[in-house]
DNA sequence: GCGACAG
DNA sequence: ATCTTGTCGC
């Protein structure tokens, strides 16, 4: 494969300060601006896919284009087939019976096209390093790149299952994949690794968000910097609270940006529809190899 | 020493 | 992340 940046790939080997040198390495490759970011309304997902019935059946654009269905029957469009590739990206883990440790990773990677499904790839990797809260992408990196590169469709944005610009260095994980492909991409977390939101995220409506500034654990921008957004991607009318995303810049996009691309990734769930297809993908794969 | 920390 | 039933509310 064709890494953008082979210079910055981890080697097994470093040590624990020279994956945090790294890190910083990779943070100042990076660039925070929409320069070449893509338009939130060109990847809008209109309609969640039902995952009851289990996952939707990856669209063959080439046989819509010939026009091989019925006539004017088919939902695909050409527009569609136009429309940039969406990659989400998740994470199952496989643990031996009568162990407690995971030993394998199984990385999912589903792309996306006009909100459609247009292709499936997996990697099922064993696993060296534990989970240190910080080095994530050291864990986890190279099982994705190894999905990544089964995919035959290119990735003009990666929607990654952790945080971007929100971390210590300024380097999670979607900005360590992002960087070392050189693609666009955004980070969603499902809980805060560090940086403070502006306002409580508490009660918050649908739709509601507030940038995440960093404080004193991002130790390589100003306090007070806009590293990312808490975002209310769903919420119930009554009762029960959902938690909010919280969504950063990988690589290539704005904070801003990032968020306003999420946005219009989720189609009435709290995950946007590509990490939640990529979410259901991956425990199907790992179920089948149970 | 304690806190605090994505998946 | 993973181990797991029911249960509450849409």
């Amino acid at each position: 494969m064709d890494l953008a940046r082979p210079d910055l790939r981890p080697d097994p080997s470093l040590s624990r300060d020279e994956m945090e040198a790294l890190q910083r390495e990779i943070a100042a490759a990076a660039t925070f601006d929409d320069e070449h970011a893509l338009d939130p309304a060109a990847v809008a997902v209109e309609e969640a896919a039902s995952l009851a019935d289990g996952l939707p059946p990856a669209r063959d654009d080439a046989q819509e284009q010939l026009g091989t269905g019925a006539a004017g029957a088919s939902t695909g469009t050409a527009a569609d087939a136009d429309a940039p590739t969406v990659v989400g990206v998740d994470q199952a883990f496989l643990t031996d019976r009568g162990e407690d440790r995971p030993d394998a990773a199984v990385s999912a990677a589903v792309a996306l096209r006009g909100g459609s499904v247009v292709e499936y790839a997996s990697a099922t990797t064993p696993l060296s390093i534990p989970y240190i809260p910080g080095l994530l992408a050291f864990r986890e990196g190279e099982p994705i790149l190894a999905a990544l590169d089964t995919l035959d469709t290119e990735p003009d944005l990666l929607v990654c299952d952790g945080s971007g610009r929100i971390h210590f260095r300024e380097a999670g994980l979607a900005t360590h994949v992002g960087v070392l492909r050189d693609v666009p991409s955004v980070g969603v977390a499902k809980s805060l690794l560090c940086g403070e939101p502006d306002e409580s995220t508490a009660e918050r409506p649908e739709g509601w968000r507030t940038p995440v500034r960093a404080d004193d654990a991002v130790t390589t921008a100003e306090p007070g910097t806009a590293i990312g957004h808490a975002f209310q991607s769903r919420q119930y009318p009554n009762s029960r609270r959902v938690n909010p995303l919280y969504v950063s810049p990988g690589h290539r996009v704005s904070a801003e940006r990032a968020v306003d691309l999420v946005e219009a990734l989720c189609a009435g769930y709290k995950l946007p529809e590509p990490t939640r297809l990529a979410d259901a993908h991956a425990e199907r794969v790992k179920r089948n190899a149970e």
